[in-house]
DNA sequence: CTGAAAGCGCTAACAG
DNA sequence: CTGTTAGCGCTTTCAG
């Protein structure tokens, strides 16, 4: 008389067959044999499930069990292109081994990662793959020390033993310039921004040991990254070019930082165009049907994806087992197009 | 001694400051005037709480409130610069009212829809933001049966009365075949796809209309969705520009086809760049860059996320009661750039 | 004003 | 081979 029957529980189906919950449950988790049940039960309850239905309360069981199957992906910017490549490559991965993905947006802001995060370790997701802001050390550190799986992306923290997955900037920008030399370039600025981090910090790197190296002078225009879409950022790539009229190549550091730079020689050098020398960190589509073709570093997200989502379902295997943290770093591609051509 | 007193769990806390769970509850669910508890016991409280940075279990909480606080924004491709975009928006929107989001992709597949949309349901989501795909009716209908707030975006079901945010899609394609018309082209081809959809139907639609206003011949290619990426496209693409040499302008439906189309003419008709009318439906920052810069249709991306979250979050206020549903419907803003200047 | 206690739906140790 | 039962951490009714 009191109970609820009708409704979908493990409870309800136990007492419609005139099982006990434990036998059901057994059944559910695939633990039928081990666990010796007839098969006339088991399949008795098989055909019920099926019959209405039922799926177990993942909330439910998430209490029970402590395991979410949840994984936070955490971004600088979900709508910047490279992240959303990124995003959408993982989230095939996580879905397909059962795992689904929060993705997130921390705007390389200090603030807004670390609420996230407490955000998160609330709702007890499984574990963190985080492109983190610059000051968030600390709390990727306590994450470890709680044991809950963390793994870095595109940039990292050098004092911290945490798993990460990075590509090899120093040598994809190093790379990049020396492609830029050999085409005849003498005098190549590098676009950047004020970010210290370990990705910009790399690239930053690689131009100044190449243009060392071949015996070239530096010219970097380092931009706030607050301006890295604004006007004013453009005001200030504008300035730098008029500043250093002899430059011949211009080698930007990020995605958004070239848009930008096309649009300011787009509007104020239209003739360096096809006379400059450019390359781009990040490679987009449009770039291969922009005029001329944007020759660019590429990243192999594919990659970077699979050895991140691989790297995490270990950490979620054994997350309480110490490990040497596995620091996977990939390399960039240059695909080489007409902006880096030889130029007569 | 049987207690587990450390944990960090109201239990705890009660256990610790010689109170009741019942007491802790109330306190932290800000009911502590309401239910009239003395001012020196909810201070405690709070400062205790303060004190070992105690964060209530949201599984917990869900299982027993039946609400997970989480909605799901299910996109045809999170990686597509238009979806990605609005995810951005509606992510701030939604963790500022205390909600999370998770987003994924249905790559407009009926199967992919379906599993997601029962994969969330078993997580009690709370409710669903969908970009539907074409086959998934007697799902959304039934979500709707099960008072589970769901809000249709971008395209909609006209059989079913569901809330949803979109824009005038015949109205948009009018437009942009209105202005192309008024800049003197008079062979307009529309590129498009073979979506069956609400949005592929109305930018049609609102082309033919426009033809047929102006007594204009109508050409429209309508590509395999399969193909919306591939070489096969582009030479769909390419074949159709050579057997209909007269066309003096084209219009694409989606930011990928125009990628697309802009490859064919850039590789096989470099001539017609700057002679062809171009337009397209979803702006990109790259269309400003783009020599010409490119016309296009832009959608609303702020009012449509806003609108979304808002509906959305009336819905969570009460899901059971019935409403009338909200049809939204958003008016695009035709962006006129160099590529659609009348042409000498 | 405060406490006891009944679950939410599920898992798994323990006891037949 | 199957059933009983004790929680997971929280909310909320009902009694003091």
């Amino acid at each position: 008389m009191k109970n609820k029957s009708k409704r979908n529980s493990i409870k309800g189906i136990a007492a419609e067959l005139g099982v006990s919950v434990t036998t059901v449950s057994f059944v559910l988790n695939g633990k039928a044999k081990e666990k010796r049940i007839s098969e006339a039960v088991t399949k008795k309850i098989l055909d019920y499930i099926e019959l209405i239905g039922y799926r177990p309360n993942q909330l439910a069981q998430s209490l029970r069990t402590g395991k979410s199957k949840i994984i936070v992906f955490m971004v600088e910017d979900i709508s910047n292109h490279f992240f959303s490549r990124l995003a959408r490559i993982i989230e095939d991965i996580a879905y397909q081994k059962g795992y689904k993905v929060l993705f997130c947006s921390n705007e390389n802001d200090d603030k807004k990662s670390l609420e996230l995060i407490d955000l998160f370790k609330e709702r007890q997701v499984d574990g963190f793959m985080i492109v983190p802001s610059p000051g968030i050390q600390d709390k990727i550190a306590a994450l470890k020390a709680e044991k809950i799986p963390v793994v870095l992306c595109d940039r990292y923290f050098p004092d911290l033993d945490i798993d990460h997955v990075i590509i090899d900037n120093e040598k994809a920008s190093y790379c990049a310039c020396e492609h830029l030399i050999k085409n005849n370039f003498k005098n190549i600025a590098l676009i950047t921004t004020d970010v210290r981090q370990t990705q910009m910090l790399g690239r930053l790197e690689g131009y100044k040991k190449a243009m060392a190296a071949y015996q070239l002078p530096t010219n970097v225009l380092i931009l706030p990254y607050k301006e890295k879409t604004t006007l004013q950022g453009k005001e200030s790539i504008t300035k730098f070019f008029y500043e250093n009229p002899d430059l011949d190549a211009a080698f930007f550091t990020t995605n958004y930082l070239t848009k930008n730079g096309l649009a300011v020689i787009k509007e104020s050098f239209p003739n360096a165009l096809n006379k400059m020398g450019i390359v781009t960190f990040d490679d987009n589509e449009l770039f291969t049907i922009y005029t001329p073709t944007i020759t660019a570093v590429s990243q192999p997200l594919e990659e970077m994806a699979k050895e991140l989502m691989k790297t995490m379902l270990a950490l979620l295997k054994n997350p309480k087992v110490a490990h040497p943290p596995k620091k996977i770093v990939l390399k960039a591609k240059l695909v080489v197009r007409e902006s880096s051509k030889v130029k007569e």
